[in-house]
DNA sequence: CTGGTATATGCCTTGACGGATATATACGAT
DNA sequence: ATCGTATATATCCGTCAAGGCATATACCAG
C-alpha cells in the first residue's frame, strides 16, 4: 500500500493530475499529451484510482478519469507546520542574494 | 538529481524534518527517536542537505542539523490549484459519510 | 459475427533506493 | 600519542517500481 504523497512522488503522475485539472479526460487524450506508452498511462491511473486521487467514469468505449484532491489534504497538513518557516527562509533567502547583488562594507 | 518532493516522499526523511522542527538537533539525536542506524540516518541527511531542505553547523564533535523550509515552497505551490478541490472534494466525502449515518428515502 | 478502437493487465528487464555492516575521518579528552 | 566518541563514506544486498511490449478485455460500428 502506498501513501498519497509516495503517489504524487512520481512526476509523471502529478503531470496527469495536472491534466486533470482541466476536466474530465480520457486515457488517450492524457497519453497524446505525455510522451508515454498507453500502459504506462493506464498504469499511473490505476495507482492513482488506488490512491483515490481520480475517479473513473465509464463512457460507451472510453473511461473518463477526474480529479479527486481530497486525499491531498493530508500531504497540505503535513506542509502546515512548516508555512511559518517558508516565508521565513524564503526572506532570508532573498535577504542574502540582494546582500550579494549589492554588497556593502556592514557585516 | 531528485526534487523536493522526491526527497520528502520517502516517511523517514519526513520523520526527520518534523524532529529538527523543534531545533538544531546533533545526529544522534535523531537515531535515538528514529529506529535505525546511523549510517542510514546520515545518508538521510545527505540527501535532505543536498535539496537544501537542511543545513549544518559544526559544533565541536558534533554536527548540529536544522530545518531549511525554503524548498517546500514549490510544493507548496504545486498544490495550490488543489486547494479549492480539497475543499470541496472534503465536503462532497463527509455528505457521503452523513448520508450513510443518517439514511433517508431522498435521493 | 467481424473488425476496429479504447483501455487494462501480465510479464520482463532494468535501474534506483533504502538499510545494514564495516571502515574511514574528525575531534576531544587524558 | 592514544583512546573514545561523533559522524561520514564505501560496499553489498534485497526490494521495488517504472516502463516497454505483447496480449486480453470491453465496447462500438457495420
Amino acid at each position: 500500500m502506498s501513501t498519497t504523497i509516495d503517489v504524487i512522488a512520481e512526476q509523471s503522475r502529478r503531470h496527469i493530475l495536472d491534466e486533470l485539472r482541466s476536466g474530465e479526460r480520457p486515457v488517450h487524450a492524457i497519453v497524446e499529451r505525455l510522451a508515454m506508452s498507453q500502459p504506462a498511462v493506464s498504469k499511473h491511473l490505476r495507482v492513482l484510482r488506488n490512491a483515490g486521487l481520480v475517479s473513473v467514469r465509464p463512457d460507451g468505449q472510453r473511461r473518463l478519469y477526474s480529479v479527486c484532491a481530497e486525499p491531498l489534504v493530508e500531504l497540505d497538513e503535513w506542509l502546515e507546520p512548516y508555512r511559518c518557516r517558508m516565508r521565513r527562509d524564503s526572506l532570508d533567502k532573498l535577504e542574502d542574494h540582494v546582500a550579494e547583488s549589492y554588497p556593502s562594507r556592514k557585516r
